[in-house]
DNA sequence: TCTGGGGTCCTAGGACCC
DNA sequence: TCTGGGGTCCTAGGACCC
């Protein structure tokens, strides 16, 4: 650990991802003859379906403080004129994807942080990081036809920290001795892992800045943060050292799946339809990732945005579709207080891997029917699409049968640890 | 037509065991 | 008939990230 100082990590963030991506596909397929990063435009989920917000923002959308997460009722009361556009996430998946296999050119180690970030070891790169970044950020702009920022530093959060500077579309480094000069100045909301709720308990500290942060006894934020004190602390500091780890090998720790529903639901039947189709998808994710769960949530949102949630340990684990949906209605029905629903979510933990259970359980009739019958059912729909097979639940139902991502070419993702 | 969806981690309190 | 303490597991809720 003692060479940690001597590393050399890249943070590639894309500039207004999904903005970005959608703006390059229109320019390419003549769908737009103007180019939507040069005017006040978002990207936005469609409000008939309740999915109204900001995904994303042009930096003239930002000019007028339009904020990602907003409504997007709220946005066109700053700028009546905006252009909204529709999210495209395949798309923004293969953008993704090349991306990556460009960086790849230049090391293997790379983890995938999010769909528009990357953090990459660089330390081969030695004194040359600077005119390599140049090229990298160059090359994604000729290549792919989008800008990025390149963060520079010896630790992810500093690289990270630097890909975030107000500068776009430029490499940005935060050397230890700079931290002074180019992130002590800045809002302590601005830090890594600082949100809403710890800002507002900061400020009560009269703690503005990151610098104040950094300063500030640790032995005073203990009480008040607990474990969080000290991560925010170091942060505050410049002091981090987890290692940049290939995404292939980071094992998940959960799978779920949930859903706004465009009218409140109010009936059981109903409920219980909306999540047998989040707890088909989720379950092929499952399966498909070779997991089995032992713990089964559910999670409700009231039309008053009241959140709530049940989960329930298993005896058994499993990943029968038939067997966890059982577990799912009991744990419906136990925990519903009948109040008008608008979003319902399932999330599956307690992975294990299903080797042990395949080699112990292959005689058990009863299980051996119910995963072969998964097992079908997921490769008819991998083979004539997931439509192919529905069930008969869902005909001549409003619900769609099989909602929710299904894990098609997805990615390994960490949000909120580096 | 106001407020998405997918993650991870931490904490407090209760149950249960020794 | 007074009333310990530690460990582990489980649950619900909250905080953070993109």
């Amino acid at each position: 650990m003692g060479e940690n100082h001597e590393r050399i990590i890249f943070h590639v963030d894309v500039n207004s991802a999904y903005l970005s991506w959608t703006a390059v596909k229109q320019l390419q397929y003549g769908e737009n003859d103007i180019d939507i990063r040069l005017i006040p435009s978002v990207i936005g989920g469609s409000e008939e379906d309740r999915h109204g917000i900001i995904l994303a923002k042009s930096i003239p959308a930002k000019k007028y403080k339009i904020q990602t997460g907003e409504s997007i009722v709220d946005a066109l009361k700053k700028y009546p004129d905006l252009k909204i556009y529709p999210p495209d996430y395949s798309l923004y998946m293969r953008c993704s994807n090349a991306m990556v296999e460009l960086l790849k050119e230049y090391t293997p180690v790379i983890q995938r942080y999010s769909v528009d970030e990357v953090f990459m070891d660089v330390s081969h790169f030695k004194d040359k990081y600077m005119e390599k970044a140049y090229e990298i950020k160059t090359r994604i702009k000729e290549e792919l036809g989008f800008a990025v920022n390149i963060g520079i530093s010896h630790n992810k959060l500093l690289a990270k920290m630097a890909s975030d500077f107000k500068k776009k579309d430029s490499v940005h480094t935060l050397f230890k001795d700079e931290i002074k000069n180019k992130m002590w100045p800045l809002p302590v909301r601005e830090l890594f892992m600082v949100g809403k709720a710890t800002e507002a308990k900061l400020h009560k500290l009269n703690i503005n800045t990151i610098e104040e942060l950094a300063k500030y006894k640790l032995e005073f934020l203990k009480p008040i943060f607990k474990s969080y004190a000290n991560v925010i602390h170091n942060y505050a500091n410049g002091i981090e050292n987890s290692v940049v780890r290939d995404s292939n090998y980071i094992n998940i720790k959960g799978i779920g799946n949930s859903a706004t529903v465009k009218k409140d639901i109010c009936d059981r039947e109903e409920a219980l339809k909306t999540l047998l189709s989040l707890t088909e998808t989720a379950t092929m994710r499952l399966r498909k990732n070779n997991n089995m769960c032992g713990v089964i949530a559910i999670s409700i949102k009231t039309s008053g945005f009241y959140r709530y949630s049940h989960q329930k340990t298993l005896r058994n684990i499993t990943d029968s579709t038939e067997e966890i949906f059982h577990e799912v209605t009991t744990i419906f029905d136990e925990m519903w207080n009948k109040e008008p629903i608008r979003q319902v979510g399932v999330r599956f933990s307690n992975l294990v891997g299903n080797e042990f259970y395949q080699r112990t359980f292959f005689d058990d009739k009863d299980i051996d029917k119910k995963r072969a019958l998964d097992k079908t059912i997921d490769s008819i729909r991998e083979r004539f699409g997931d439509e192919s097979i529905i069930r008969s639940v869902f005909i001549n139902s409003n619900v769609n049968p099989l909602s929710g991502g299904n894990g098609e070419d997805d990615y390994i993702m960490m949000s909120s640890i580096l």
